[in-house]
Order: C-alpha cells, then sequence, then structure tokens
DNA sequence: TATATCCTCGTAAACGTTTACGGGGGCAGC
DNA sequence: GCTGCCCCCGTAAACGTTTACGAGGATATA
C-alpha cells in the first residue's frame, strides 16, 4: 500500500477526502483536515508527481533552458544563476517549480524543445539567449505553451519578451563618447547568431546616425563572448591600421580581457583608448582605470521574468495582469574613467 | 482524441500495438513498427511523461541539485555549467535526461531535496558542494533512491561519491613551497560548512605534519571563494604581524582577487609571496605572473559522475559494473611562476 | 412530522501509458 | 484433417491522483 492510499487506511476514511484535505478544498471538516496534515507529515507522504500531473493536466513545473556548449562552460555563465533566484522567488509563491534544462551543445536546440515540451514536462517555458530567426519561438507559439523569451525576438510580435536596453545603453554610450570628440567608435558583436548581436548593432547605427556619424563595417568587431574574446577583440583593434579611439564591448567578461592585451602594450583604458563596458560584474567592479559600464540587477529581473511568464497563464492572470507584452529592462549608467570623461574624473 | 489514442486510430490499430512499437518491443510486426514509427513523426508524437512515469514507475530523469545563493550567483559558477556537458553526454545514451534543481537561498536544502525526491520527480540524484554533515546524504541513503555526491561526505561510507584530489594538492602545493625553505604556508578556507573546506584543511595538515612543520591556526585564513574573498584573504595576510611567506588557495576566481590587492602593495605573486592557486580557469590563465594551480576536466569529471551513478543503479548496472564506490579524481599540476619554483622559471 | 438545506464524506471515473494475458490465424508435421 | 506452434495483435488492468456526483446524517424550517 503506498501513496494517498497509504495515508486512507492509516486514517480509516476514504481516499478522496484525503486528497480533498491535502489540496485545501472547501468540503471537508476542519477536524478532518487537521488530523490529515498531521498524518501527512507524519508519514512523510508527498503526492506522487506523476499521477498529479498525469490527472490534472498540468504538472506546476516551470522550465528555463539554457544551452551547455563548452564555450559557455568556459566563459562563467553568472548570469542565469542570478536570474534563477529572482524567478523562483516568484514561482514560490505559487508553489511552482524551477528546473533548468540544460541543452547540450550534442543536441539541436530544437529537437530538445520539442522533447521538453512534447512529454508535457513543464506548463511553462522561459528561453534564454535568443538567437536571429529562432525557431523555439516559433514552434513554442504553435504548441500553446505558455512562454517568454529573454531576449527579443525577431519573429513576429505576439509573443513576450523581455530584453536588456541595448538602445539606451549605446545611446548613451555614444554620446558620452561623442561629447569627447570620439567619432571612430568600435563595437563588439558575437561571432554567434545570437540576436542580441543584430539588436546591439542597430542600435549602434541609429546611435551614431544620430550624431551624423558615418557607419564603418570595419568598425564591427566580431569577437567571442569571453575574456579571451575581449583580449583578442583589443588585438584586433590595436592592429588596425586606422585604429578606432573609442569602443564598446557587449558582454561583461570581455573588458577583462581587453584590459589585459591593452596593459601588454603598454596602454591604458581612458587615455589611449576609450572603452565602455557591458554589464557590470564582480569581476569588472575591480579594473583599474575602472570601468564605465551599465548596472543591472539580476534579481529583479528574474522577478519581472517570471511575473511576465504568469502573466500569460490563464490561472493566474488575476493576480498578474497581462501588460506590455514586450518589456525593455533599462539599465543603470555606472560611470568609471575608462571613457574618461572630464566630468567624470573630478577625483 | 489525444496522445497514444490519436496515433492508433490514425493508423486503425489498438493502443497496445502502438506502443509496444514505439518502445522496440519484439512482438510486433516489422512492417507495422515502420507505419507507426512514421506517423509518429509525421503526427509529431511525443509519449506523455506523466502516463509513461506513472505507468513505469520511473521517470528517466536525472536530478542536478545547485544552491543558488545571491553569493554563488555574484562569483561565476561554471564549475556546474561544464559539469553538465559531461553528464548529459552519458545520461543522452541511456535516453535520460538531466534536469538541473536549483535551490534557492530561501529554502532549506533539506526540504527542497525531500520535496522533489518526495514527489518522485527524478530516478536518480547528483549533490553538489556537499556540507560537513550534510543531512541530503542521510535523507537520500534511506529514501533508497539513486545518488552519488560530488564531494566527499563524512556520513558512513556506503553511499558513493566521487570528489577532487585535495590530498594530492595540497601535497604537492606544500612539497613545492617547502622545498624553497617556506615554512609559514597560509591556507585560505570557505567561511561555509562545506565539506572540502574540511578536508582541504585535514590534507593541509597532514602535509605539513610529512614535513615536520608545526600547525599555526594563524595561517588559516577564512575567505569567501570568491574574487572578493581572495582580494580580502591577502588583505589579511598583509595586515599579519609575522607575514606568511605563502599560501594556497581554494577557489579559482581567489586568485583573481589576490593578484589585485597585492598588485595595489606593489608586491608580485612569486617574488614578494608564494601562491598557489586551486583550479586552472579561462580567467586564471592570463594572470601575471603565471599562477601555479591545478588541471582538471571538467567534461571528464561529469562523466565519470554519471557512469557512477548508472552503476548504482540495477537497470544499469551491466553496463557500468559497480566499482569502487568513492572516486579521488585528480588534478594535475600547472607549474606556473606565481610560486617561483627555481627549476620553474627558467625561460 | 415532513421537507429542505447544509455539511461531510465515500464512490468511481478519468488522465495517458505500459504490459500481462489470451486469442486468432497461418503454417508445419503427423 | 487434426494438433501444435509461432507470430502478431487486441483487450483490459494497472500506476496514483483529482474531482464530479451522489448519499447520508444533522439541523433548520414549516
Amino acid at each position: 500500500m503506498k501513496g494517498i492510499r497509504r495515508l486512507a487506511q492509516h486514517l480509516n476514511i476514504s481516499i478522496g477526502t484525503v486528497s480533498r484535505a491535502l489540496n485545501g478544498k472547501p468540503d471537508v471538516n476542519e477536524d478532518t483536515r487537521r488530523r490529515v496534515l498531521a498524518a501527512a507529515v507524519e508519514l512523510g507522504y508527498m503526492p506522487n508527481q506523476a499521477g498529479r500531473a498525469l490527472r490534472r493536466g498540468s504538472t506546476s513545473v516551470i522550465g528555463l533552458m539554457i544551452e551547455t556548449s563548452p564555450e559557455t562552460a568556459a566563459n562563467s555563465d553568472n548570469f542565469v544563476v542570478g536570474l534563477m533566484d529572482g524567478l523562483q522567488s516568484v514561482l514560490a509563491r505559487h508553489e511552482l517549480d524551477l528546473i533548468v534544462l540544460p541543452c547540450s551543445s550534442d543536441e539541436d536546440p530544437g529537437n530538445y524543445l520539442q522533447r521538453i515540451v512534447g512529454r508535457r514536462l513543464v506548463d511553462g517555458m522561459i528561453l534564454t539567449s535568443t538567437q536571429h530567426r529562432d525557431t523555439r519561438v516559433d514552434f513554442l507559439a504553435r504548441s500553446k505553451i505558455p512562454f517568454i523569451s529573454l531576449g527579443r525576438s525577431d519573429a513576429g510580435d505576439t509573443h513576450p519578451w523581455i530584453d536588456l536596453d541595448f538602445e539606451g545603453v549605446a545611446n548613451r554610450a555614444v554620446d558620452r563618447l561623442v561629447t569627447q570628440s570620439h567619432h571612430r567608435i568600435a563595437i563588439t558583436i558575437p561571432p554567434t547568431d545570437i540576436n542580441l548581436g543584430y539588436v546591439f548593432l542597430d542600435a549602434y547605427k541609429a546611435a551614431l546616425e544620430r550624431h551624423g556619424l558615418p557607419f564603418d563595417p570595419e568598425l564591427v568587431i566580431r569577437a567571442k563572448t569571453s575574456e579571451q574574446g575581449g583580449y583578442l577583440a583589443a588585438d584586433q583593434m590595436l592592429n588596425m591600421p586606422e585604429r578606432p579611439t573609442a569602443v564598446m564591448l557587449i558582454y561583461e567578461l570581455m573588458a577583462i580581457g581587453f584590459y589585459r592585451r591593452l596593459s601588454e602594450a603598454s596602454l591604458q583604458a581612458g587615455t589611449d583608448i576609450a572603452v565602455v563596458g557591458f554589464r557590470e560584474s564582480p569581476q569588472s567592479r575591480f579594473l583599474s582605470p575602472t570601468l564605465t559600464c551599465f548596472r543591472l540587477s539580476l534579481r529583479d529581473l528574474g522577478i519581472a521574468v517570471a511575473e511576465s511568464l504568469l502573466a500569460t497563464m490563464p490561472e493566474y492572470q488575476a493576480q498578474y495582469p497581462l501588460g506590455e507584452v514586450h518589456m525593455i529592462w533599462p539599465m543603470e549608467l555606472v560611470e568609471g574613467e575608462s571613457d574618461a570623461l572630464p566630468t567624470a574624473a573630478p577625483t
């Protein structure tokens, strides 16, 4: 005798009543409910997930898909870890469990997702690192499962996403640099097909245009989003015939490698070349000269992602009304010395 | 009409035959099997996980539990990400899915695990960052679920674990340092109750004793396993009345912060103080002076962990015979300049 | 006292699979 | 032609829950 049956037998009541008592249904005597609850902890009863999911038709599990190429393993992906804290703080309030679904580099992400969703392992999905023309969002949209992607998608505009404010970042960075009469401003872009590369590039172009500066394809440097990528980007820049005087980096760890390559050439950020980093990180916070970059609370972002997802799920819409399905997450400018604005280096 | 029923109806055969065909059972005509397989991909059929798990009594899912405190979010925990790649390469061969179970800092890890296992969400568990007197291993042992912990446990010796070779690391580090007549060798230990702190400390003591050196509690520095922890550890060492001449670090990112604090004091690793790092990482690889540390293939470690886990599961024991349940994972010495062995700095 | 109402609980069906069991039909051997 | 065997397939039960339905008893109302 196992499961709820054992509980029922132990209490000499029917399994129906036990179930109702545990699930907080109204038509059960408060006294028996207490007895059931007590017996449940005494016997260590936990409802079987398979049975419950089968009957309910839902799993109470939210999936967060990430990719685990050796590439991302080499770079430290604390982005996702930070996010999870915020996600769970919201999901836990609704007895939803978060599981992380790591898609290995061996498998096609589309297939992987199809398997997970097709088997009904999760009630909702959170996508990360949205690709350009990401087939995953098409699939999820067709399969009618609630989902949200972190990183805007270019596939239609009906499904929800939250993305970082790349326009704001590019605008503020270019503004600062142009103020110092920089006009050869380089930008780094991931070599992969991740969508943020396209978005950042567009934002960069728009910002240049706003200042009447021409767009020079030479100044777009494709570099891996890792420390080594930053190193190689700097290397490439230093060897350019007409060296850019400023650069905008796209990934937090790149700044470390970029600085390293500069110091090897006895150059310094801020004095020899203006550097604007992307996300502030524990590592970047101690660079010298201090890095101008953008701050972001991963936990708050996670909370927003979770709430936006819940807003698309009928059973939670009452608590999280569906607002704008597309959300641009602001990032706060952290002024440093690396782009050496005259006004930013009074100390 | 949904699921396997729809498939059966579409083919005009019974659901039993469809199930047998899909699961590769012998008593089904090869021709009908082909038709079933074709129809399955045509209709995009995927077996419902809940139904299957309920009937089979197993989920074909392996859980990897990690903890997501803001602490680990701040430090970049690429350790786990690297591990997953190896885990999946083994698990995928047996149609097992890996899911990551992030336990937030809000929840007690014991409760969390109890919920996951009690609900029968997974067939097996992989624990990380084993604590001293870890209640989770007791619970898992009692609940008879196959599991393995990454990080040795002090609770009995019947359940399997794989741990890094802290003894080997401590021995080789102390050997090198003593060869240069260092006799005040400091060590950093995490401030938490994680078991590797105890293990590393013991290994350090044993290594000292082997060289006839006294153990001085003053030389045990409790520092967070983060870049900032390394910074503060250096700070603390520099302010000690009788400054140690050498130090062994425990976490890869600590070296970065340690170097930073040294350079602020115009000191250098290798010449002013001997530094032995722990795990080689993308960041540490570019430190200057180069860091003496220990190399480790996370992917291979993941493979070993997965295989050891499968060895404890009856249905896979044929393929992964149960060997030694406790495994010490070797780490390869990477000679650098930071501990400045005369023989190591010829270039 | 008869009837209606409410509270509480038991019964049984359903969710989508897998699998033990048995049956029908074809074929070989006598 | 009868028996036995084998191949293939359909039937139905089971896995552990949840929940619609209805029954029974107690209480209130007329």
